[in-house]
DNA sequence: TCGAGATAGTTTCCTTGTCAATCAAAAGGG
DNA sequence: CCCTTTTGATTGACAAGGAAACTATCTCGA
């Protein structure tokens, strides 16, 4: 006497476990940064932007999979706190350059530590091995899947 | 003549490519529900309420890793399309419960459905065994790492 | 060289989540 | 039995991104 018909369990899927694993690991990340006063898209425009030259908008919202909108307002945001420079092109009057101040470059490593150190602290739950066959698996998903892109987020 | 250290790639890190896989698989799925006037979250909730008694919105938070405030708004969004009902606890004068109407029950199954097809069609992108590696190393990673509960958002 | 269309960036509105404040109802200790 | 504390849910303020409208500038063909 069951009413609904049987519905797939959500942990059946891949995906749902994947998506588990993710947002532990992406969720204590931004916990890290929170502490230093950046969040994580924050971070991945920072990174984005470390050791290149200025770069306009456009290029960095392809680069990371956000729209020119998400930039403008993720760059406003940087600016308020001093990482982030926003200045003209010369060549093109409609072109802005972003670049990082002498703080932003300064706190990106940093930060690259942070990162370096909460994906070991999850990964270490696997031996060598396993990590490696996990990198693979992944990677070959990515290539057969045309993931080139972002979505990143 | 660098004026800026080393900093590790972010493509170094597994969890960049896990976030990389993850978030087209859940990004192609979304496209799928919205076909259907339904969000991620919304299916998530509709299905944890399936073939279950109502349930008070504390407990979906929970179960979900969502605050209450977001389950009540979700809860909103979908008495409003006719989904769900809302009906206070007989027991207890606080608590409210959750229930599926009889159109959100139905609709249950159709987006399980996409749900299996839109798994299928990603990680078909793996072997048969490949695909069981995966499953294993994730799993290894949830329990290893005690993510028993959500995060899952 | 000028006018139509393309392109770059920003702004506005909408969605959806968190956090903190608020309010109602229950529980429990004196 | 009250009065305080705890618990459940909702609400409001804010954060962050997407889509589309808007503005300024550039490009190119006639």
């Amino acid at each position: 006497m069951t009413p609904t018909p049987p519905v797939s369990e959500l942990t059946t899927h891949l995906g749902f476990w994947l998506r588990m694993v993710s947002n532990h690991v992406s969720h204590a990340f931004a916990a890290q940064l929170a502490d230093k006063g950046v969040t994580v898209a924050e971070w991945s425009l920072m990174r984005a932007l470390y050791d290149r030259e200025p770069t306009p908008p456009s290029r960095l919202a392809d680069a990371m999979g956000l729209t020119r909108g998400a930039v403008t307002k993720l760059a406003d945001r940087l600016i308020g706190k001093a990482l982030l420079a926003r200045r003209p092109s010369e060549a093109d009057g409609r072109t802005q350059t972003l670049a990082l101040t002498t703080a932003g470059v300064a706190l990106v490593p940093e930060l690259a530590a942070l990162a370096d150190r909460n994906d070991a602290a999850f990964f270490d739950l696997l031996t060598a091995e396993e990590r490696q066959t996990l990198r693979d698996l992944l990677m070959r998903m990515v290539e057969r899947g045309r993931m080139t892109t972002p979505p990143l987020d």
